[in-house]
DNA sequence: TGTTTATATGGGTATATACACATGAATATC
DNA sequence: GATATTCATGTGTATATACCCATATAAACA
C-alpha cells in the first residue's frame, strides 16, 4: 500500500476527536453535542415524525429511533402517536427546552471558536471538500 | 441559533457518508475499510500489542480489544500471548493476509478516484483543517 | 366493502465506540 | 523474598449506528 493514509479513516478519526471537543465545552449543559443536534432539529421542525426527522438528520430510521429513546428516558422528548396512527411525533420536554436553551451557548462557543480557527473562506472550502469526498464512486 | 450548521455534526455525516463510499467499492474484498485499516496496521506493527495498536489507531484500548474480537471470530487475526504474559499481540491469520490483498486494488481505487477528485493540495488543506478543528478548545 | 399493497415504526442482531471497574501479572521497594 | 504498586487487559454498561424482518395501520383498488 501506498503510505499515504486512508482518507477514510482520518475523516473518521478526525470527527471523533471533533465530538470530544465540542463534548468537553458542552459538559456542563448535560447534553452532548450530538442531542444538541437533535433537539435542535426536533425543535425546528416543531413535532417531526421519525422519519422526517431521519430525514433531516441524514440518519437511518431505526437508528434515529433508538437515539431518540435515549432522549425519552433522560425526559428531554416526548413522543406522541401523530394523526396517522403509524406515527409518532417527536416534542421536546420542558427539560429538553431547558437543556438546548444552557447548551445554545456552549455551542456556540466552540462553534464561533473553530469558525475563528479556519475563517469563512476554510470553512466553505471544507464544506464544498466534504461534498466531494461523499459523492459516490462509480463502480 | 445561528442558522450556520454545526461543524462537529456535518463532519460527522460526512465521515459517515465516507465510509459508505469506501465499503460500496470495497465490499467484494469482504471486509470494511474500518476493518482494512486494522488489518493494515497489524501488519505494520508486526505483532502489535493491543496497547499499540489502539494507540496507533487513536483508538480507546477497550474499543479496540473487541473490535479485535471481530476480527478473531471471522478468523482474520488470531491473538497470541506476549512475553509479557500481561499482553496480548495480535496478528494476522492467511485469511486475513487473504482477505487484506484482496481489498488493497478495491482500496487504492477508491483512494485515487477522491485524490483526484480534491488534488493533492485539497488534501493538504483538508488535513491542515482537520488538525486545526481538533485542537482543544480552551475552557 | 373486502382485499391487496404501501408505509411507519419496532425489535433482533451486529459492529463501533467509550468509560469505569475488576483481575491477573510484572515491577519496585523494603 | 514479601509486599505494594503499576500496568495490560477483560468486563459491565451505555450510546451511536445500520440492516433486515415483523407488525400495525393507512391507502388503493377491485
Amino acid at each position: 500500500m501506498t503510505t499515504s493514509t486512508c482518507l477514510c479513516i482520518d475523516l473518521r478519526t478526525a470527527a471523533q476527536q471533533l465530538t470530544q471537543v465540542y463534548d468537553d465545552v458542552m459538559a456542563p449543559s448535560g447534553i452532548t453535542v450530538t442531542q444538541f443536534s437533535q433537539l435542535h432539529l426536533i425543535s425546528k421542525l416543531a413535532g417531526p415524525t421519525l422519519k422526517e426527522l431521519a430525514a433531516a438528520s441524514q440518519l437511518e430510521r431505526s437508528t434515529l429511533g433508538r437515539n431518540i429513546r435515549v432522549l425519552e428516558k433522560q425526559d428531554l422528548v416526548q413522543m406522541k402517536v401523530g394523526q396517522d396512527a403509524r406515527t409518532r411525533t417527536i416534542h421536546l420536554t420542558r427539560k429538553g427546552q431547558a437543556a438546548f436553551k444552557r447548551a445554545v451557548p456552549l455551542w456556540k462557543k466552540v462553534q464561533s471558536e473553530l469558525l475563528k480557527r479556519i475563517g469563512t473562506s476554510g470553512r466553505n472550502q471544507l464544506d464544498g471538500m466534504l461534498d466531494t469526498l461523499t459523492a459516490p464512486v462509480a463502480a
